[in-house]
RNA sequence: GGACGGGUAGCUCAGUGGUAGAGCAUUCGACUUUUAAUCGAAUGGUCGAGGGUUCGAUCCCCUCCCCGUCUACCA
């Protein structure tokens, strides 16, 4: 299969310097090299544990990831099939009970069992607490659109498809260890086994040295810890899990892995992985070490803490494009992951789709919208910036979405939701900002006599007023009933002032003309209304 | 100890082998019969230090200094 793919960009791909494409020509570099390199379908993974929920460097991970591929696939024309491989650990076993789920009792009694044989701690929709988190990761991915293949560990391992490279390790044995051994702390070195049998009797995952093992049969023997007695046990058909810097070098050759990404804190593993590959026979996948976020003050992110942005809160302000946007962005250095970069990352992505109609191929090509929207961003002009927009919504009190259009207009004559439906999307995401930071900092008061009495009179003038009266002329209206109610050129800043604090809950506003003209001459009589009676004030 | 990243304007950060950029902050101006917002402009930098390659280095190479993160038990 070929794709379809401008003459120009496809020149420009050879020698274009985003680093999808380093990665991709790496990629091909690595398939011209290898034996079977050029017939293989070239296997892309990312790899979770199942114990946790996926979160926003799962985002990145598998955002880059596609990055690379959609490189790839350009660069060689999509004449190689390419698959994504969405990784579950699942069989590994659940060392502890995590503290952030229900049935913690229920759950003590399978500690140490594979996390595919422990139940559902949430409900009884899925088998195991592994099939409900694979579910969570799954609907996750899928939300976004991406395009990958989900394998389970176990059923990977259960099936045999891992039983060839299993007894590969088996027979490369010592070699294995002795890979592993000078990299352990004596204590474990003692126990250190690549295959944890899962115990026939107990169903648990076992961490326990072996004492013999048989190549030709295809075993190995250990001492069950609680009875003590010998179990020789097969290393094939799911009957052993590998440990795992072993089980990551199995699942590459067993699955031929062509490229693999992870984040700095597994460069050493991936090192220790690649080794054991070897030992395998197999060629270790080519990867990239990407770096991990910091938060607001350069300091490490950690759940404990709650520090940093979790997927959710970005995806509350912002589009998936936008985060995207942000996991293409120099992924070999620690950012700063805190709200402040959210607006600044949209505004950055608009301008990207802004300018990428008017580039050349080669500009193209290192603008970050044609790797994040598989080489086909959508169009877009916005009149006005993201930033623009969080100002007006707050300056303009705009607490529903007609009033922040007629804002919008007044910047941007002539747009609507429909023909701008980009900016639309964004009109959302500034309400939802509207609501959750700066509707919380109101502070409504009551109304003083004099002020009741501007009010009474401003209200009584709105309710004469024709419906179609414009801005200025509902300012007028405005300093007139100021005026003839005690205030004075001097003082009439005091009367405006007012108007905000006792109708909006904010020392400022906006031209108060305008706002009627805006919000409806019948809304704001109502509001006049609750301000004057109290029931703005909570 | 090992590995990686960073050091560019007051702050947060972009950037390229050819006279240094943005946002914010600051200052001034425009608009508005209150503000805010908005718009325009200005100010502001030995591009961590030293050496090398080059006609030319903030960028490439070497050395050094400072800051930060990861890693050595488990996945």
């Amino acid at each position: 299969m070929s794709i379809d793919i401008d003459p120009d960009l496809l020149a420009a791909a050879s020698t274009a310097k985003a680093w999808p494409f380093e990665e991709a020509r790496r990629l091909i570099k690595r398939l011209e090299r290898n034996k079977d390199g050029q017939e293989k379908t070239v296997i892309f993974e990312t790899g979770y544990g199942p114990s946790g929920l996926p979160h926003i460097g799962t985002f990145g991970e598998v955002a880059r990831t596609s990055m690379v591929r959609h490189a790839f696939n350009v660069l060689t024309e999509g004449r190689r099939k390419t698959r994504l491989i969405c990784f579950s650990d699942d069989m590994d076993g659940l060392r502890k009970v995590p503290s952030n789920v229900p049935n913690q009792e229920m759950l003590k009694e399978y500690l140490d069992k594979p996390l595919s044989r422990v139940p559902d701690p949430f409900s009884s929709e899925h088998p195991s607490f592994a099939a409900h988190n694979n579910a969570r990761l799954r609907a996750f991915l899928d939300s976004f659109g991406f395009d990958y293949e989900f394998y389970s560990a176990t059923e990977c391992y259960t099936s045999g498809m891992m039983d060839a490279t299993l007894l590969r390790m088996l027979a490369a044995y010592d070699d294995v260890m002795n890979i592993i051994l000078p990299t352990l702390g004596a204590e474990r070195r003692a126990t250190y086994s690549p295959f944890l049998p899962v115990c026939p009797r107990t169903g648990k995952v076992l961490q326990v040295p072996m004492i013999a093992r048989n190549v030709e049969a295809g075993t190995v023997t250990y001492v069950d810890p609680e009875t003590g007695e010998n179990v020789e046990t097969k290393v094939t058909g799911g009957a052993v899990k590998c440990q795992w810097k072993a089980d990551w070098a199995m699942r590459w050759v067993a699955l031929g892995v062509d490229y693999e990404m992870a984040g700095k804190d597994l460069i050493d593993s991936v090192t220790l992985s690649s080794k054991i590959a070897r030992a395998l026979g197999g060629t270790p996948p080519e990867g990239f070490n990407y770096e991990l976020f910091l938060d607001e003050k350069g300091e490490k992110i950690s759940k404990s803490k709650g520090n940093g942005l979790t997927i959710d809160e970005w995806l509350t302000y912002a589009s998936p494009a936008s985060l995207a946007l942000f996991m293409f962005q120099k992924p070999k250095t620690a950012k700063r992951l805190y709200f402040d970069i959210i607006p600044k990352t949209v505004d950055e992505y608009l301008q990207f789709l802004a300018s990428y109609e008017g580039q050349d191929a080669k500009q193209k090509l290192e603008n970050p919208v044609w790797h994040l929207h598989d080489g086909h961003p959508p169009a877009a002009e916005l009149p006005i910036s993201f930033a623009l927009l969080l100002n007006l919504v707050s300056a303009s009190n705009a607490e529903d979405k007609q009033v922040l259009w007629g804002f919008i207009r007044r910047r941007a004559p002539g747009a609507t939701a429909e023909n701008h439906p980009l900016l639309d999307e964004l009109a959302d995401y500034a309400l939802t900002y509207y609501r959750d930071f700066v509707a919380p900092t109101k502070q409504f008061r009551a109304a003083n006599e004099q002020e009741r009495q501007a009010l009474s009179a401003l209200d009584a003038a709105l309710a004469a007023a024709p419906a179609d009266a414009s801005g200025a002329d509902l300012q007028n209206l405005v300093y007139e009933a100021g005026k003839s109610n005690g205030y004075t050129k001097e003082t009439l800043r005091e009367w405006f002032k007012a108007i905000y604090e006792v109708l909006l809950g904010s020392s400022q506003g906006p031209r108060f003309g305008s706002f009627v003209e805006l919000y409806g001459i019948d809304n704001t009589r109502t509001l006049i209304a609750k301000g004057l009676n109290g029931e703005l004030i909570k």
